[in-house]
DNA sequence: CTATAACTCTCAA
DNA sequence: CTAACGTTGAGAGTTATAG
């Protein structure tokens, strides 16, 4: 078992990258993407990190500056995202076997065995294959541990160490290492967020190298096991592996803020209705059942002059299931006894959990033979309907019509790579 | 008391 | 015109509960 190599490939500006890529009209052009409901912030290009706006603030807030800054925004075309990742997913599996699709953007490869005489190179020959089949640009971040593969490419995208997007730590000394580390935030280490942070800083440790030459025993005592690990990897030791089987999901969650705030009960149910919905797909698509519905609606957090509501209830079922129609039976008795009137709701949302694969399902004592089979082969039609047709295609009558309660998205791209119907578009520019 | 379930907090993209 | 601020999933630790 040779000692594990990690590489760490990541798109640049991944989102506002992908908008780009399908109208040249957008070169050198600053462009955002905004999140769901066109809230906040979650993608800018190199032009906007020059401008120097920051991520996550809420486009209300930012619009006006943007505006000034012939910033082009556009809503979250997750089709579009999710299309490109596959195609740059594919590229990536041909430089090694053992790939971890890490995120949307990201990806981490085992490159043990591959190359050793020139890691750096071969990161190089990664860049360019997606860039050429592509035109996405990734930068790739290569070392001894997956954290410090993270680090690496962290390094690689802020100039910091490394040349032409490729970082390779396996390559540099101790010393160059060290004054390395010596010189990045600890914040900047993958798996220290807002709240350790600090915590650390008030310790005293300020750098990556701080946090690496720290104690780890300490460490584990004050916080967890968690942070121990972090500076195990830190020195190399590899204490988290590629994980390149995606298990089955223990919960699934379907929620999302409205267009416009909803007051009546009629609204939250076919929110409810359809978000039980697309949660029960996901659940028979990796063909499990679950064995509990939460149900949450709340009004606004941010807000100070609204009224504040908010409520999350649980039910177990008598048994588990993957029938829309059962499990929106289940929730929107939940909705009922959440529902408070007089309140300006901003958002609802589900959560199928106490998860289970199907073949392990326990019929109840009272449950009728052969009913089970039927609604199975009932929600089976129902998926291949959505899936050859398109979805919502086929839906409960619970979702209802009328969808005054839909997210904002008043800035979408069209669906450049999986619709035909956008093509005659392309043409005429 | 222990084993486990349920809940809370943190993190990441 | 005004008001407007994402979503999903996991893991660890803590607390509550059952036996």
């Amino acid at each position: 078992m040779p000692a594990p190599i990690f590489a760490l490939v990541d798109c640049n500006n991944f989102y506002a990258s992908c908008e780009k890529l399908f109208d040249p009209r957008l070169a050198g052009v600053p462009v955002v993407v905004l999140s769901n409901n066109d809230g906040v912030v979650v993608a800018r290009s190199a032009e906007v990190k020059a401008l120097g706006l920051p991520m996550g603030q809420p486009w209300f807030k930012v619009r006006d500056l943007a505006k000034r800054h012939g910033i082009v925004a556009f809503s979250s075309n997750y089709t579009l995202y999710a299309d490109m990742s596959n195609r740059v997913v594919n590229v990536l599996a041909q430089f090694s076997p053992d790939l971890e699709v890490y995120s949307i953007d990201e990806s981490f490869l085992d490159l043990s065995g591959h190359v050793p005489e020139s890691l750096a190179a071969y990161g190089r020959s990664i860049r360019e294959r997606v860039r050429q089949w592509l035109g996405l640009t990734v930068c790739v971040g290569i070392a001894s541990s997956k954290t410090l593969a993270k680090l690496a490419n962290h390094c690689a995208k802020k100039n910091l160490a490394g040349t032409g997007g490729i970082c390779d730590f396996t390559a540099m000394s101790a010393a160059e290492l060290d004054s390395l580390m010596a010189r990045i935030e600890v914040g900047e280490i993958w798996g220290v967020g807002r709240q350790l942070a600090p915590k650390l800083h008030a310790m005293g440790i300020r750098s990556v190298k701080a946090l690496r030459d720290a104690d780890p025993g300490q460490l584990r005592q004050r916080f967890s096991v968690v942070q121990e690990r972090i500076v195990q990897e830190l020195r190399g030791i590899p204490c988290l592996s590629l994980e390149d089987v995606t298990p089955d999901r223990q919960q699934i969650i379907s929620s999302r803020s409205f267009g416009e705030r909803v007051h009546d009960l009629q609204s939250l149910q076919e929110a409810v209705t359809s978000h039980i919905c697309r949660a029960a797909e996901k659940l028979r698509n990796q063909d499990s059942l679950a064995g509990a519905v939460t149900v949450s609606i709340r009004t606004s957090p941010f807000n100070p002059n609204e009224p504040r509501y908010q409520k999350s209830l649980t039910v177990a079922l008598p048994e588990a299931s993957a029938d829309s129609r059962i499990l929106t039976r289940a929730a929107l008795k939940l909705l009922g006894q959440s529902y408070r009137q007089g309140y300006a709701y901003q958002k609802a949302g589900v959560m199928l959990s106490d998860i289970r694969p199907r073949r392990l399902r326990q019929p109840s004592l009272f449950s009728a033979i052969g009913n089970d089979e039927d609604n199975r082969r009932l929600m089976q039609t129902l998926d291949h309907i959505n899936s050859r047709w398109g979805r919502g295609t086929l839906r409960l009558a619970a979702e209802g019509t009328d969808f005054g309660w839909r997210m904002k998205r008043g800035h979408l791209s069209p669906a450049y790579t999986t619709n035909w119907e956008t093509l005659p578009r392309l043409i005429a520019r």
